[in-house]
DNA sequence: TGTCAAGATAGATGTATGTCGAAGCAACCG
DNA sequence: CGGTTGCTTCGACATACATCTATCTTGACA
């Protein structure tokens, strides 16, 4: 739930301020985890664009409460968001934050 | 010094495996520290391509070995590279890296 | 209302990581 | 050859984090 930045320039552009850095790094650090990347991924690719919580932890060997805590971490960098629709809970992507994360890799290459 | 993961289709596109989760992850948390993502930042603006070490440290408010550690740490995920001239060291980064990944990360819309 | 199932939260624990000072290497210069 | 400077490696330490079990909350349904 912490504030979405803006749209920031690519790395190559200019160097970055101590605090777009740090936006940034929490975001990374959100994505540099093995897990939350394969359930990112899974919802990513999902038709239809979401995915019951039910259906992920069926997907790892991993107790509930751990694919919780990561889906807890994506949800909070706003990579994901989660719904509840009854019992079951539906996560989708939120495509404008990775497209974002995208741009910011970019490698320069002629800038005008 | 690891080996670089292939091209790599975007995590929109097909569920990740667990090795390639794996391999993306190291880099993503190579990147998931605003020190880092501030030297590489310095690095890819900088005209010319490339910077001194002594450069960077003078940029940041730490030690000398704490910079060299991060340099490694961004050495070893394979994002820049490090050549020594002399009595100096110069980094510069390795845009393929860069862009595999901002290719990863690139939303689905309408595949084909 | 009581019970059951799906998820989330809380607390505990082992491991990973960012930082430092001290020491080691490598290259220049008297 | 000895000293100085640039950078890396080593060892130590405090904090952060991934994972688990146990517990709580929410909604469905009899």
């Amino acid at each position: 739930m912490s504030k979405q930045p803006e749209g920031c320039a690519p790395l190559a552009r200019d160097p970055l301020s101590a605090e777009q850095a740090g936006e940034l790094a929490a975001l990374f650090k959100a994505l540099a985890d093995p897990v939350r990347l394969r359930l990112l991924s899974l919802i990513a690719s999902q038709e239809g664009g979401e995915v019951c919580v039910c259906h992920l932890t069926d997907a790892f060997e991993l107790s509930g409460p751990t694919i919780s805590h990561h889906l807890k971490v994506l949800r909070e960098a706003g990579l994901i968001t989660g719904e509840r629709r009854g019992t079951w809970v539906y996560y989708r992507v939120r495509a404008e934050a990775l497209g974002r994360l995208s741009a910011v890799l970019l490698p320069a290459e002629v800038p005008a």
